[in-house]
DNA sequence: GCCCGGCGCATTGTATACACTTTCGGTGGG
DNA sequence: CCCACCGAAAGTGTATACAATGCGCCGGGC
């Protein structure tokens, strides 16, 4: 029996309070110039300030809070245009990892990947959407894998991160799902046949439209709730 | 009105050590695996604790060291491949800021720029030199200004300041500078005639040539070291 | 001789106390 | 009425105490 044991120092309260921060923010529960003061953080998520401190740290990798020495912690402000300005620079680092990975990725996995995505082809809707989730997490992560340069990885997991933070508040569409599958699945074709130029293409045409789709959702969002950014 | 105090809780201590760490790091003295330990660290730079896990943390958003649960700070390995990768990094998003930027760029600094590159080449290498060093700071970051993406300057911020602190390593190879001096002009003269496709290229073989000359520089330095993956 | 379990040290994780800075409101003088 | 100054309150920055963990060592059992 493994003693799957919850010590009191895992950290993993401190990320749930990072992602708990992390969805306040993109969500723009926590509004752009709202100062986080360390002590009423603390207080709601019953931890010390230490604990707080070292999210905001992080939360300030992520830049989405700014810090003034002696003068606290904002929010800064993540408005649509800031979603554009996000997946571009992922258009640009993955278009990188692709140029190396695509001449050093193995073989196997992308035929699992071709057999996986046709699969989902035939599937109903609601029975794909999660899985392309998934997929899509998986696929994404498999080029980062074999693009051989680990900096890059850090910075695309950062942005992609956030690309899927933004995701969740508001996944559902259904054709969404249906296309991605179909970008995906000439994706992987590309890469089987080694062929850049038309994996650069698809790849970039890609992510353009998943911003578009993103815009269209927070807009969604932002439209149906109140508009109070 | 004097703001030239010195207050004890001025942040430049705790930027004093970044600094410090990351030339031990960036110059190899502090070797990959070497294992960082707090409180040996805040005796050394006498400081608290918490100053040196600040820092510590910074290190991390650099990807210069990592980080185990209770189980402490490990330098990562930082060899010329990651210097190529951190090249090849700064590359792409220079120029996706640049596509921005070109179009959008005032003229005035533009001709400013352009007049003082021009006086540069005619002085002797060896007044050129430190001048050079400041002038392409402020030309880059003159291009991140204009990009209008505040996240890509970010994110161009952190990679540009780990590359300038690796030259500062070895600064000083005076073809180098007079070579530098005429790309940026160059550069500059395309950005004048907002001549994309000319700055494109100009600003892509800058870089390349620039890793090129970084890693000569390091691999001259580690010539006596050994190249450990 | 070798494995294994418990003990203790080194180190990290968290909470908290205190020092310092900033901010804001009140007060008195111009 | 406005402004400068003062002081308290709020909040951040730093140090330190304590708890929990991991790791190595030592000794006992097989």
């Amino acid at each position: 029996m493994k003693p799957t044991k919850a010590p009191l120092r895992d950290d993993a309260a401190k990320r749930k309070i990072y992602a708990a921060m992390l969805q306040r923010i993109l969500k723009g529960e926590l509004k752009p110039g709202v100062r986080l003061v360390e002590s009423q953080l603390a207080e709601q998520y019953a931890v010390s300030r230490t604990i707080i401190r070292e999210v905001l740290f992080t939360l300030l990798r992520d830049n989405l809070v700014e810090r003034n020495h002696n003068r606290g912690t904002q929010v800064v402000s993540f408005t649509p245009d800031c979603v554009e300005d996000l997946y571009e620079i992922r258009k640009s680092l993955e278009l990188l990892a692709l140029r190396t990975a695509i001449t050093v990725m193995p073989l196997e996995p992308l035929f699992a990947f071709e057999q996986r995505f046709r699969e989902l082809e035939n599937e109903p809707v609601q029975v794909a959407a999660p899985q392309h989730v998934e997929i899509d997490l998986a696929f994404h992560a498999f080029v980062f894998e074999h693009c051989r340069n680990k900096r890059l990885v850090a910075y695309l997991e950062n942005v992609s991160q956030l690309i899927h933070s933004l995701r969740l508040l508001g996944y559902g569409l259904e054709d969404v799902v249906r296309e991605t599958g179909a970008q995906h699945l000439g994706l992987v074709q590309a890469f089987i046949r080694r062929d850049l130029p038309t994996a650069e293409r698809l790849l970039s045409e890609h992510i353009d439209w998943s911003k578009r789709n993103a815009l269209r959702m927070l807009i969604l969002r932002r439209d149906g709730g109140n508009r109070r950014g």
